[in-house]
RNA sequence: CGCGGGGUGGAGCAGUCCGGUAGCUCGUCGGGCUCAUAACCCGAAGGUCGUAGGUUCAAAUCCUACCCCCGCAA
Protein backbone atom coordinates (compact mmCIF):
# COMPACT_ATOMS: atom_id res chain seq x y z
CA UNK A 1 0.00 0.00 0.00
CA UNK A 2 1.48 3.16 -1.05
CA UNK A 3 1.09 6.21 1.42
CA UNK A 4 -0.95 8.74 -0.26
CA UNK A 5 0.83 11.59 1.15
CA UNK A 6 4.18 10.39 -0.60
CA UNK A 7 2.22 11.19 -3.82
CA UNK A 8 3.06 14.30 -5.59
CA UNK A 9 0.34 15.34 -7.31
CA UNK A 10 -1.33 18.01 -9.80
CA UNK A 11 -5.08 18.80 -10.55
CA UNK A 12 -6.10 20.06 -13.68
CA UNK A 13 -9.84 21.00 -14.84
CA UNK A 14 -11.79 24.36 -14.84
CA UNK A 15 -15.67 24.11 -14.31
CA UNK A 16 -17.65 22.52 -11.48
CA UNK A 17 -17.80 19.27 -13.12
CA UNK A 18 -14.18 19.02 -11.48
CA UNK A 19 -14.80 20.08 -8.01
CA UNK A 20 -15.92 16.82 -7.14
CA UNK A 21 -12.95 15.12 -8.05
CA UNK A 22 -10.59 17.93 -6.68
CA UNK A 23 -12.53 16.85 -3.16
CA UNK A 24 -11.78 13.49 -3.43
CA UNK A 25 -8.14 13.92 -4.03
CA UNK A 26 -8.09 16.78 -0.69
CA UNK A 27 -9.71 13.70 1.01
CA UNK A 28 -8.02 11.14 0.22
CA UNK A 29 -4.72 12.95 1.63
CA UNK A 30 -2.64 13.01 -1.34
CA UNK A 31 0.17 15.77 -1.24
CA UNK A 32 -1.22 18.37 -3.73
CA UNK A 33 1.71 20.49 -4.98
CA UNK A 34 -0.53 22.10 -7.92
CA UNK A 35 -3.82 23.18 -9.51
CA UNK A 36 -4.14 24.05 -13.26
CA UNK A 37 -6.90 25.36 -14.66
CA UNK A 38 -7.87 28.08 -17.13
CA UNK A 39 -7.28 31.38 -17.28
CA UNK A 40 -9.88 33.99 -15.35
CA UNK A 41 -12.55 35.04 -18.49
CA UNK A 42 -15.12 37.32 -18.56
CA UNK A 43 -18.32 36.31 -17.73
CA UNK A 44 -22.00 37.36 -17.71
CA UNK A 45 -23.36 40.55 -18.25
CA UNK A 46 -21.73 42.84 -17.53
CA UNK A 47 -18.37 40.53 -19.09
CA UNK A 48 -16.70 40.86 -15.48
CA UNK A 49 -13.95 38.91 -14.85
CA UNK A 50 -14.59 35.21 -13.19
CA UNK A 51 -12.30 32.57 -11.81
CA UNK A 52 -12.90 29.24 -12.40
CA UNK A 53 -14.92 26.69 -9.42
CA UNK A 54 -11.52 24.78 -9.34
CA UNK A 55 -9.40 27.76 -8.71
CA UNK A 56 -11.63 29.00 -5.92
CA UNK A 57 -11.12 25.86 -4.40
CA UNK A 58 -7.74 25.23 -4.91
CA UNK A 59 -7.58 28.94 -2.81
CA UNK A 60 -9.41 28.06 -0.28
CA UNK A 61 -6.98 25.20 0.69
CA UNK A 62 -4.32 27.11 -0.32
CA UNK A 63 -2.98 25.11 -3.04
CA UNK A 64 -0.71 26.47 -5.62
CA UNK A 65 -2.85 27.70 -8.82
CA UNK A 66 -1.36 28.43 -12.35
CA UNK A 67 -3.35 29.71 -14.79
CA UNK A 68 -1.18 28.88 -18.46
CA UNK A 69 -2.66 30.30 -21.16
CA UNK A 70 -0.90 27.81 -23.44
CA UNK A 71 0.31 24.76 -21.31
CA UNK A 72 2.51 23.24 -24.03
CA UNK A 73 4.48 26.37 -24.13
CA UNK A 74 7.84 25.15 -23.37
CA UNK A 75 8.35 27.33 -19.95
CA UNK A 76 4.67 26.16 -18.52
CA UNK A 77 6.12 22.46 -19.48
CA UNK A 78 8.62 23.17 -17.54
CA UNK A 79 7.73 24.99 -14.45
CA UNK A 80 5.31 22.10 -14.24
CA UNK A 81 8.29 19.30 -14.13
CA UNK A 82 9.66 21.43 -11.61
CA UNK A 83 7.02 20.91 -9.05
CA UNK A 84 8.05 17.01 -9.95
CA UNK A 85 4.50 15.31 -9.81
CA UNK A 86 4.27 11.05 -9.57
CA UNK A 87 0.82 11.77 -10.31
CA UNK A 88 -1.48 14.16 -12.38
CA UNK A 89 -5.57 13.93 -12.51
CA UNK A 90 -7.35 15.68 -15.25
CA UNK A 91 -10.70 16.55 -15.16
CA UNK A 92 -13.07 18.99 -18.10
CA UNK A 93 -9.65 20.83 -17.92
CA UNK A 94 -10.13 22.34 -21.70
CA UNK A 95 -6.54 22.10 -22.78
CA UNK A 96 -5.00 18.71 -24.69
CA UNK A 97 -2.02 17.61 -22.42
CA UNK A 98 1.36 17.63 -24.93
CA UNK A 99 3.38 13.90 -24.64
CA UNK A 100 5.77 15.94 -22.81
CA UNK A 101 3.47 16.79 -20.14
CA UNK A 102 1.99 12.66 -20.16
CA UNK A 103 5.63 11.44 -19.47
CA UNK A 104 6.31 13.34 -16.48
CA UNK A 105 4.19 11.91 -13.39
CA UNK A 106 5.43 7.91 -13.14
CA UNK A 107 1.63 6.89 -12.15
CA UNK A 108 1.13 8.63 -15.79
CA UNK A 109 -1.63 11.13 -16.23
CA UNK A 110 -5.44 10.19 -15.07
CA UNK A 111 -8.70 11.66 -16.41
CA UNK A 112 -12.00 11.26 -15.31
CA UNK A 113 -14.10 11.00 -18.61
CA UNK A 114 -17.92 11.57 -18.62
CA UNK A 115 -18.57 8.66 -20.66
CA UNK A 116 -18.97 5.17 -21.05
CA UNK A 117 -15.58 4.82 -23.44
CA UNK A 118 -14.84 4.34 -25.95
CA UNK A 119 -18.20 5.62 -27.20
CA UNK A 120 -18.69 9.67 -26.51
CA UNK A 121 -14.75 11.00 -26.74
CA UNK A 122 -14.55 14.23 -26.82
CA UNK A 123 -15.61 17.75 -25.32
CA UNK A 124 -19.39 16.92 -25.16
CA UNK A 125 -19.93 13.87 -24.18
CA UNK A 126 -22.93 14.29 -21.49
CA UNK A 127 -25.10 16.11 -24.11
CA UNK A 128 -24.56 14.11 -27.11
CA UNK A 129 -25.41 11.20 -24.98
CA UNK A 130 -28.72 12.39 -24.83
CA UNK A 131 -29.32 14.15 -28.06
CA UNK A 132 -28.74 10.88 -29.59
CA UNK A 133 -31.49 8.73 -27.31
CA UNK A 134 -28.79 7.07 -25.36
CA UNK A 135 -30.38 5.57 -22.20
CA UNK A 136 -27.28 4.98 -20.26
CA UNK A 137 -23.68 6.16 -19.72
CA UNK A 138 -21.74 7.00 -16.98
CA UNK A 139 -17.89 8.12 -16.52
CA UNK A 140 -14.33 6.35 -17.54
CA UNK A 141 -11.36 6.46 -15.52
CA UNK A 142 -8.25 6.20 -18.10
CA UNK A 143 -4.59 6.74 -18.44
CA UNK A 144 -4.07 9.60 -20.98
CA UNK A 145 -2.04 9.31 -23.92
CA UNK A 146 -1.67 11.46 -26.85
CA UNK A 147 -4.77 11.18 -28.36
CA UNK A 148 -8.16 12.86 -27.40
CA UNK A 149 -9.60 10.17 -24.83
CA UNK A 150 -7.80 7.29 -26.31
CA UNK A 151 -5.56 6.32 -23.99
CA UNK A 152 -6.56 2.42 -21.86
CA UNK A 153 -9.18 2.53 -18.77
CA UNK A 154 -9.25 1.95 -15.83
CA UNK A 155 -12.84 1.87 -14.14
CA UNK A 156 -16.00 2.31 -15.27
CA UNK A 157 -19.51 3.08 -13.66
CA UNK A 158 -22.84 3.62 -15.20
CA UNK A 159 -25.84 5.07 -14.55
CA UNK A 160 -29.68 4.94 -16.63
CA UNK A 161 -30.44 8.16 -18.40
CA UNK A 162 -33.62 9.33 -17.72
CA UNK A 163 -36.29 9.91 -20.55
CA UNK A 164 -37.04 13.35 -19.71
CA UNK A 165 -33.42 14.44 -18.05
CA UNK A 166 -31.90 17.51 -19.63
CA UNK A 167 -27.55 17.61 -20.08
CA UNK A 168 -28.01 20.06 -16.98
CA UNK A 169 -29.52 17.55 -14.70
CA UNK A 170 -27.40 14.64 -15.86
CA UNK A 171 -23.87 16.24 -15.84
CA UNK A 172 -24.66 17.02 -11.99
CA UNK A 173 -25.34 13.57 -11.04
CA UNK A 174 -22.00 12.35 -13.51
CA UNK A 175 -20.25 15.31 -11.91
CA UNK A 176 -20.64 12.98 -8.31
CA UNK A 177 -20.27 10.11 -9.68
CA UNK A 178 -17.06 11.09 -11.62
CA UNK A 179 -15.93 12.06 -7.47
CA UNK A 180 -16.83 8.57 -6.80
CA UNK A 181 -15.35 6.83 -9.34
CA UNK A 182 -11.86 8.75 -9.07
CA UNK A 183 -11.83 7.73 -5.47
CA UNK A 184 -12.28 3.90 -6.20
CA UNK A 185 -9.68 4.56 -8.76
CA UNK A 186 -7.30 5.96 -6.34
CA UNK A 187 -7.33 2.94 -4.06
CA UNK A 188 -6.62 0.61 -6.84
CA UNK A 189 -3.67 2.69 -7.56
CA UNK A 190 -2.68 3.13 -3.78
CA UNK A 191 -2.86 -1.18 -3.86
CA UNK A 192 -0.46 -1.11 -7.21
CA UNK A 193 -3.49 -2.93 -8.89
CA UNK A 194 -4.21 -0.91 -11.89
CA UNK A 195 -5.92 -2.88 -14.66
CA UNK A 196 -5.62 -0.84 -17.67
CA UNK A 197 -7.36 -1.91 -20.41
CA UNK A 198 -7.31 -0.77 -24.11
CA UNK A 199 -10.11 1.02 -25.79
CA UNK A 200 -12.24 -0.63 -28.86
CA UNK A 201 -10.87 2.05 -31.38
CA UNK A 202 -13.69 0.55 -33.90
CA UNK A 203 -16.55 0.92 -31.22
CA UNK A 204 -15.96 4.60 -30.63
CA UNK A 205 -18.01 8.00 -31.69
CA UNK A 206 -16.87 11.05 -30.97
CA UNK A 207 -18.96 14.15 -28.97
CA UNK A 208 -17.60 17.42 -31.00
CA UNK A 209 -17.79 20.80 -28.95
CA UNK A 210 -21.62 22.32 -28.87
CA UNK A 211 -21.74 25.12 -31.15
CA UNK A 212 -24.55 28.23 -30.51
CA UNK A 213 -26.06 26.64 -34.02
CA UNK A 214 -26.21 23.31 -32.74
CA UNK A 215 -29.72 24.69 -31.06
CA UNK A 216 -31.47 25.32 -34.13
CA UNK A 217 -34.38 22.73 -34.47
CA UNK A 218 -35.26 20.93 -37.77
CA UNK A 219 -38.46 20.24 -38.23
CA UNK A 220 -38.47 17.60 -40.46
CA UNK A 221 -36.59 15.29 -37.85
CA UNK A 222 -39.15 13.40 -35.73
CA UNK A 223 -40.56 14.80 -32.37
CA UNK A 224 -38.52 12.13 -30.62
CA UNK A 225 -35.17 13.27 -31.98
CA UNK A 226 -36.19 17.18 -31.80
CA UNK A 227 -37.29 16.32 -27.85
CA UNK A 228 -33.63 14.57 -27.38
CA UNK A 229 -32.00 17.79 -28.58
CA UNK A 230 -33.70 20.04 -26.85
CA UNK A 231 -33.16 18.69 -23.36
CA UNK A 232 -29.77 17.41 -24.45
CA UNK A 233 -28.50 21.31 -25.06
CA UNK A 234 -30.22 22.25 -21.53
CA UNK A 235 -29.53 24.60 -20.29
CA UNK A 236 -26.75 25.16 -22.26
CA UNK A 237 -26.66 26.31 -25.52
CA UNK A 238 -30.29 26.21 -25.34
CA UNK A 239 -32.42 25.04 -28.70
CA UNK A 240 -34.35 27.91 -30.65
CA UNK A 241 -36.65 28.06 -33.61
CA UNK A 242 -37.35 31.08 -35.33
CA UNK A 243 -40.63 33.00 -35.66
CA UNK A 244 -40.72 36.17 -37.97
CA UNK A 245 -36.95 36.22 -37.86
CA UNK A 246 -36.85 36.15 -34.59
CA UNK A 247 -35.48 33.33 -32.34
CA UNK A 248 -38.16 31.19 -30.14
CA UNK A 249 -36.20 29.20 -27.49
CA UNK A 250 -38.22 25.98 -26.35
CA UNK A 251 -38.26 24.18 -23.11
CA UNK A 252 -40.22 21.52 -21.19
CA UNK A 253 -41.01 19.45 -24.42
CA UNK A 254 -43.27 16.33 -24.44
CA UNK A 255 -43.64 13.78 -27.50
CA UNK A 256 -47.37 13.26 -29.05
CA UNK A 257 -48.65 11.28 -31.88
CA UNK A 258 -50.17 12.89 -34.78
CA UNK A 259 -49.24 14.67 -38.24
CA UNK A 260 -48.95 17.70 -39.73
CA UNK A 261 -46.73 19.61 -42.00
CA UNK A 262 -43.31 19.90 -40.49
CA UNK A 263 -43.01 22.94 -38.20
CA UNK A 264 -47.12 24.01 -38.25
CA UNK A 265 -48.71 25.24 -35.44
CA UNK A 266 -51.30 22.74 -34.40
CA UNK A 267 -53.94 23.39 -31.81
CA UNK A 268 -52.46 24.37 -28.28
CA UNK A 269 -53.15 21.44 -25.55
CA UNK A 270 -53.96 23.14 -21.97
CA UNK A 271 -50.42 23.37 -20.79
CA UNK A 272 -48.37 23.48 -24.68
CA UNK A 273 -47.79 24.51 -27.86
CA UNK A 274 -48.02 21.82 -30.13
CA UNK A 275 -46.01 21.76 -33.34
CA UNK A 276 -45.80 18.91 -36.14
CA UNK A 277 -42.30 17.68 -36.67
CA UNK A 278 -41.52 15.18 -39.18
CA UNK A 279 -42.90 12.36 -37.56
CA UNK A 280 -45.53 12.90 -34.44
CA UNK A 281 -45.59 15.91 -32.48
CA UNK A 282 -43.73 18.53 -30.00
CA UNK A 283 -45.93 19.05 -27.43
CA UNK A 284 -43.61 22.59 -26.02
CA UNK A 285 -44.42 23.40 -22.10
CA UNK A 286 -42.18 26.43 -21.74
CA UNK A 287 -41.26 29.31 -24.26
CA UNK A 288 -39.21 32.43 -24.53
CA UNK A 289 -38.79 35.45 -26.73
CA UNK A 290 -35.61 37.84 -27.06
CA UNK A 291 -35.94 39.98 -24.14
CA UNK A 292 -38.55 38.30 -22.52
CA UNK A 293 -38.80 35.89 -19.75
CA UNK A 294 -39.41 32.53 -20.17
CA UNK A 295 -42.91 31.65 -20.12
CA UNK A 296 -45.56 28.77 -19.39
CA UNK A 297 -47.12 27.99 -23.03
CA UNK A 298 -50.43 29.58 -22.08
CA UNK A 299 -48.98 32.71 -20.60
CA UNK A 300 -47.00 33.34 -23.49
CA UNK A 301 -49.71 32.73 -26.24
CA UNK A 302 -51.55 35.50 -24.55
CA UNK A 303 -48.66 38.20 -25.35
CA UNK A 304 -48.11 36.26 -28.11
CA UNK A 305 -50.67 34.29 -30.33
CA UNK A 306 -49.46 31.51 -32.56
CA UNK A 307 -51.97 31.08 -34.82
CA UNK A 308 -53.12 27.12 -36.15
CA UNK A 309 -51.61 26.49 -39.59
CA UNK A 310 -48.95 29.17 -39.12
CA UNK A 311 -44.83 27.80 -39.42
CA UNK A 312 -42.03 27.95 -37.38
CA UNK A 313 -37.98 27.61 -38.67
CA UNK A 314 -37.06 29.60 -41.42
C1' C B 1 -17.98 51.63 -19.09
C1' G B 2 -18.93 44.73 -24.16
C1' C B 3 -23.87 45.00 -27.35
C1' G B 4 -29.17 44.97 -26.98
C1' G B 5 -34.49 44.38 -25.11
C1' G B 6 -37.82 45.22 -21.04
C1' G B 7 -40.38 46.87 -16.07
C1' U B 8 -48.38 49.30 -17.45
C1' G B 9 -54.74 46.01 -12.40
C1' G B 10 -53.42 38.78 -10.25
C1' A B 11 -50.74 36.58 -15.47
C1' G B 12 -48.99 37.79 -20.51
C1' C B 13 -48.95 42.05 -23.63
C1' A B 14 -50.56 46.98 -26.47
C1' G B 15 -50.25 52.19 -25.78
C1' U B 16 -44.55 55.75 -25.44
C1' C B 17 -41.89 58.29 -31.81
C1' C B 18 -46.63 62.76 -32.72
C1' G B 19 -47.92 64.53 -24.06
C1' G B 20 -54.52 65.53 -22.99
C1' U B 21 -59.97 60.94 -18.61
C1' A B 22 -55.28 53.61 -19.43
C1' G B 23 -56.64 49.21 -23.52
C1' C B 24 -56.28 43.76 -25.33
C1' U B 25 -56.17 38.31 -24.34
C1' C B 26 -56.87 35.75 -19.76
C1' G B 27 -57.71 35.22 -14.52
C1' U B 28 -60.87 36.63 -10.16
C1' C B 29 -65.88 37.83 -8.11
C1' G B 30 -71.43 38.10 -8.96
C1' G B 31 -75.49 36.63 -12.15
C1' G B 32 -77.57 33.82 -16.45
C1' C B 33 -77.67 29.52 -19.78
C1' U B 34 -76.53 24.14 -20.38
C1' C B 35 -77.27 16.89 -19.11
C1' A B 36 -72.47 18.72 -19.62
C1' U B 37 -67.39 21.58 -20.53
C1' A B 38 -60.42 25.36 -19.55
C1' A B 39 -67.91 26.16 -23.24
C1' C B 40 -71.08 30.53 -23.93
C1' C B 41 -73.85 35.27 -22.43
C1' C B 42 -74.40 39.60 -18.95
C1' G B 43 -72.24 42.51 -15.10
C1' A B 44 -68.41 43.97 -11.42
C1' A B 45 -64.06 44.59 -8.69
C1' G B 46 -58.99 45.47 -9.25
C1' G B 47 -53.61 49.99 -11.74
C1' U B 48 -48.95 55.23 -7.04
C1' C B 49 -48.07 52.96 -15.53
C1' G B 50 -40.15 50.07 -11.54
C1' U B 51 -38.12 54.32 -8.02
C1' A B 52 -36.67 59.53 -7.29
C1' G B 53 -36.36 64.15 -9.32
C1' G B 54 -37.14 67.71 -13.60
C1' U B 55 -39.91 70.19 -17.94
C1' U B 56 -45.33 71.40 -18.70
C1' C B 57 -51.75 74.15 -17.84
C1' A B 58 -51.32 68.71 -18.36
C1' A B 59 -46.49 63.13 -18.25
C1' A B 60 -47.33 55.82 -18.92
C1' U B 61 -45.73 59.16 -22.95
C1' C B 62 -40.32 64.25 -23.03
C1' C B 63 -35.38 64.98 -19.84
C1' U B 64 -31.89 63.20 -15.75
C1' A B 65 -30.30 59.65 -12.12
C1' C B 66 -30.95 55.05 -9.77
C1' C B 67 -33.01 49.89 -8.86
C1' C B 68 -34.62 45.16 -10.89
C1' C B 69 -35.37 41.48 -14.99
C1' C B 70 -34.05 39.30 -19.65
C1' G B 71 -31.53 38.24 -24.76
C1' C B 72 -26.55 38.07 -27.15
C1' A B 73 -21.66 37.14 -25.78
C1' A B 74 -18.31 30.93 -23.04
Amino acid sequence: MIDPATIRTVFMGTPAFAVPTLDVLLQAGLNLVGVYTQPDRPKGRGQALAAPPVKEMALRHGIPVFQPQKLRAPEVVEELRALAPDLIVVVAFGQILPKSVLEIPRYGCINVHASLLPKYRGAAPINQAIIDGETETGITTMLMDVGLDTGPMLLKRSLTIGPDETAGELHDRLCTLGGETMAATLQELLRGELHPQVQDDSQTCYAAMLKKEDGLINWNQSAQQIHDRIRGLAPWPGTYTELNGEPLKLFLTRVEAGEGEPGTILPPASDAVRIACGNGVLAVRELQLPGKKRLAAADFLRGCPLPVGSRLGS
